[in-house]
DNA sequence: CATGAATGAGAATTCATTCAT
DNA sequence: CATGAATGAATTCTCATTCAT
């Protein structure tokens, strides 16, 4: 009737050895960073034969991808299945960042690993240099800040947490980085520029409807 | 007096090779991602001796670090001094994101490995696997794009590029969660979606005294 | 005399099992070498787990110790059974010859990997070096050919097939070698050197009473 | 000048190098077989780093292959030497012999190796059922050697050292196995029978001439 | 200063052997 | 008896680091 009666008992079994030793390598990874994550300290967490791991994959790299690619499709998979449940757009929208910032702190560690090593690469957690790169990288975000409270101030802003759409606007900047460096767009700088700016500065509702109260 | 001078001299030729070191070390980055990218390849990059690296950096991980850092200090310096000159806080931004991205393009090499490499994991690039990562990543950009699209539709949401605000939308969310992650914020996850979907929704400008022409 | 009887059975059925064991492993010697040849393979070929072999062998030495030495008396046997039915001599010789060039076509795949493996090492067939080896051991035998088609030339050598008495020269030389080596002879050099050069020389018949014809 | 000026200082440390790590090479396999030969083990013999060995090879197989292939060369390198400078055909194969045999006796422990793996396989000298598999060798032999024993006795074979010729016979067939199994032959059976036979009753010289004195 | 050969600790991988089912 | 998943010792190979030249 399920799902298991369909495959066999070993199978399952399978299955579930695979998920468990995936699960051990996101909790090495979490822990070590991907430089120090070993075959062996993945096979100590799974609390399994260093060769047994390579019953159930090739090689460490088949591992490591196989283990982030759960990891998305695990995340990915669970916003889905809630975000569809919610009615309207703007329900929707609702509940896909809500959704998304709590399973990221469920998979705090994994994440926090996977963005540490993004953004200041070799520095995995515990890396002493990891706290200065986070300075340069604040003091960034802070320089983008001050230029909006300017805008506030001045009155072209809206107030509002500046903190945070200093963040944001961050993050969007290199979201669009990454859409061009995997040549997902051949629009031209400017044009790239105009509609980050466009969203950024006027939001995507539409204002003369704007009847509903999106915000909490 | 000629000491100093003298001692100045050799400091201008040291500084010198530790930036050819660091440029040759970023393009061996770029070319062989970073589990690829050993002592050895970054000595012949630069064409110096292996020996001849650890005259100027302790060790590897001082040497990639300061790879990254002068890569995070050039890009944030670079755009410091541009977006200085303009005048309001809207020009500002304008020119914050357009020397961004004309930057990342100019070491489009470089960030690409860092951001597939981060994102994707093992996936440096010409990693056979790195394409089903991306393909699963883009699946749930074009997942977000719908649903903003809808909202176009029925009216709730203004006409606009719904892929650039998918992406923009994904990419906020993903700058929250590194806040969260890092510890940055101690916001409960409900808060942090209302100030990133408020964001979304109006943007930052004063609807009243929207004037200006911010886009080009 | 029941409990004997059934001991029988049993043990026949074991001696069956053990010759299909041994079959398998010099099939997949043949196939990978010998450093190729794990016991997974050997089980696999045998079509029975890996688990049971070790129900008939202590270990992997064992396992292939008996493999070479069910091939060596397999050999040895069947040459025996055949050339004790001549009657003379020379009869027996020549089934001798005859036999043994006949059972090593029948195992052939065996014993070339024998051979290749051993005189031209971790060589195993179908490796590429192996190809290379094999023209050094040529190029040796052909040196050898040429002396004795010089000797052919001048008379000094009667008229035959040059190319199989160098070879067979060159693998007398290489039994001696042997069997010093082995430590079955305490004959200086040049003693064992007289007797090889005599019998190749002249042969061992006896020439005043050469009446029979020795050859078909 | 000599050969050596013509290449540069650091060819001929490389090739000293090379030289001495394959010279470890033959007797870690002399000593331990090449089951027992690890890249370890030659470095220990070689008193360098493990790591050194793969600064010149570039990995174990490409050592032991090239290790082999070294002994093969220097070997019949010198013999085509001493050989050449013996005037007729006869002097040459009389040098032929001798030297091959000497040669051997330098060499010995590594011929040892080779030639016990050859015949008994995983059988590495100090493996307690090389002696076993030896017994079954010699039975066999000495079954040959009765046989033309007999053929003394009733006088068609002249007489003569048989234990000799018995070896000789075996190694004779032994080699025309190999050139069938390498294919480098493609006549039928009985054929190269009758040549082996008619080289083994007659040998080679020409009995009409035969005034010289071939064996001292 | 610069070099690059040598080092050896450490990581990935294999595979003979065991043992619970 | 038969199985094959699990084991972990042993092995190959890599690469950051040192140091004599």
């Amino acid at each position: 009737m399920t799902k298991s009666s369909a495959t066999k008992k070993e199978d399952v079994l399978r299955e579930f050895r695979v998920r468990e030793i995936l699960d051990a390598t996101c909790r090495v990874v979490a822990r070590n960073g991907f430089q120090g994550a070993t075959v062996e300290r993945v096979a100590e967490e799974a609390e399994i034969a260093k060769g047994t791991v390579y019953l159930y994959f090739q090689n460490k790299d088949e591992l490591f991808t196989a283990a982030v690619e759960q990891g998305i499709q695990n995340f990915t998979g669970q916003v889905r299945t809630q975000v569809t449940e919610a009615l309207t757009p703007i329900e929707k929208l609702q509940r896909l960042i809500e959704v998304s910032l709590e399973l990221s702190d469920t998979y705090r560690d994994f994440f926090k690993t996977l963005l540490l090593e993004r953004n200041f690469l070799a520095a995995s957690p515990n890396h002493p240099e990891a706290a200065h790169m986070l300075d340069l990288y604040l003091a960034h975000i802070h320089f983008i800040e001050e230029i909006i409270q300017d805008g506030v101030r001045v009155g072209v802003f809206r107030p509002h947490n500046v903190e945070a759409s200093a963040f944001v606007l961050n993050e969007a900047i290199r979201g669009c980085f990454q859409q061009r460096a995997l040549g997902l767009t051949a629009r031209p700088v400017s044009e790239d520029a105009s509609i980050l700016l466009d969203l950024f500065f006027n939001g995507v509702l539409n204002q003369h409807q704007n009847h509903e109260e999106p915000v909490s």
